[in-house]
DNA sequence: TCATGTAGTAAACAGTGTTCAGATGTCTAA
DNA sequence: TTAGACATCTGAACACTGTTTACTACATGA
């Protein structure tokens, strides 16, 4: 007896050993350079060994997203300890463009790649989202309460707005698509202190479904700010 | 005599042919789904002949790029006659996102995907930038003019940060890193609203490099408000 | 007519993800 | 101790990928 417990270990052992492999790379090369041969090459086992532990390799960069998401969750776990909201928020979300450069690999492929098609299937899975939107959300609550922030903002859509704007800073960053001598840091910079005084004001309202050439913009509850 | 232009001509021919045949591949598959060997099928000529058309696969796609900001450039064109330029700012902004929805692809390749090398060296000889940015930092020159912005916003970064918060907003829908029932036309719409809604108002400036948890983040012409 | 240059091809090289028959070794039960 | 069952791992193959090279067939200009 024992023996099964022993096998499982061994097992997940040489499973550890393979994301290992492919980690290495992966932080190394980018994600376009691992290959199956490559992770096998590396942990000393023929390509075809790896199928016994994971299915193909989308599981395995499956695996690797969801330590990126335990990783940008310990990098902004620090921004919980920001006394104030505002500040908290703001940390938060500059923890966030700063993941997509100490860590630029796992943020393509958790948020930006489209080649890894498990993760554009099951990415509401990652438990991260609940956790991490329920602090900034209550953060955004906060400003409102305090009147930093309007009133009429809804904290739900104001966090997404916040999320993706960031995303396109985190992109351009990514995708080097500046000019030379341009910098992504001021530019992240800007947008997020332009988007934050966005939410300051009810100015953004007299906008909404009005002047825009566009209407009836989909769900309403997605909607910024409460129809006045 | 007439044979060097004739023999240029069916050269043209041909080398319009494998754009014409990757674009289709391109567009109905996305990028990682067309091969030399699919193209040559398409036009009925063996792989290695489009190597005398073309360099690399990297060169077809960096021509499907160029006529991805010919088309882009299309899309806008309608906006330069909206006659009030903060309308014309939003409809030009607008349309580039759209535009994110209308050409996935296109897009995905021009300001998204990191694998094609030449896109990442030579991205700022597009042409495309010079008229586009004139056009639109005119509207926001305009805008703070009638005092719509405020007074110290710095034009240049100002479109930066629209045009990058707008990416976000393309990024996303793209990646589809949304909760089902989530709404990127909502989201696209209110990040443009909040971003233009912070230009109103000077309470951007008090943020800056004061509050922030990051002081001097690079280059101080590309910070959105003179510092007053 | 003949030499030259070019266009196009077949085949190969080195790589990719993945599958599968078979070998090898380990464990369990008789 | 032996026999059978099971798990593990490999070599070889399949069907792809971008690219290169030796070669052929043909049109051109002299």
């Amino acid at each position: 007896m024992g023996t099964k417990e022993r096998q499982q270990r061994e097992r997940d052992r040489i499973s550890e050993a393979i994301l290992t492999a492919a980690r290495e790379l992966f932080v190394a090369e980018g994600y376009r350079n691992v290959s199956m041969r490559k992770i096998a090459e590396r942990i000393e086992y023929s390509p075809a060994a790896i199928y016994s532990y994971f299915p193909s390799k989308d599981d395995i960069f499956f695996a690797l997203a969801e330590e990126g998401f335990r990783l940008l969750a310990e990098s902004g776990s620090s921004c919980v300890h920001v006394a104030d909201p505002f500040d908290r928020l703001r940390a938060g979300l500059w923890a966030f463009y700063q993941f997509s450069k100490t860590h630029p690999e796992y943020f393509d492929l958790m948020f930006v790649d489209r080649s890894v098609p498990s993760l554009n299937q099951d990415f509401q899975r990652f438990e991260f989202f609940q956790a991490t939107t329920a602090i900034f959300e209550d953060c955004i609550q906060r400003c409102i309460e305090r009147e930093q922030f309007s009133k009429r903002l809804n904290p739900s859509a104001a966090l997404h707005v916040l999320w993706v704007g960031m995303l396109g800073a985190s992109t351009i960053g990514l995708s080097q698509r500046l000019a030379p001598g341009e910098d992504p840091d001021a530019l992240a910079h800007d947008l997020l202190e332009s988007m934050l005084a966005g939410f300051t004001t009810d100015v953004g309202t007299t906008f909404v479904a009005s002047v825009c050439p566009f209407h009836a913009v989909g769900d309403p509850s997605k909607v910024l700010h409460d129809q006045a």
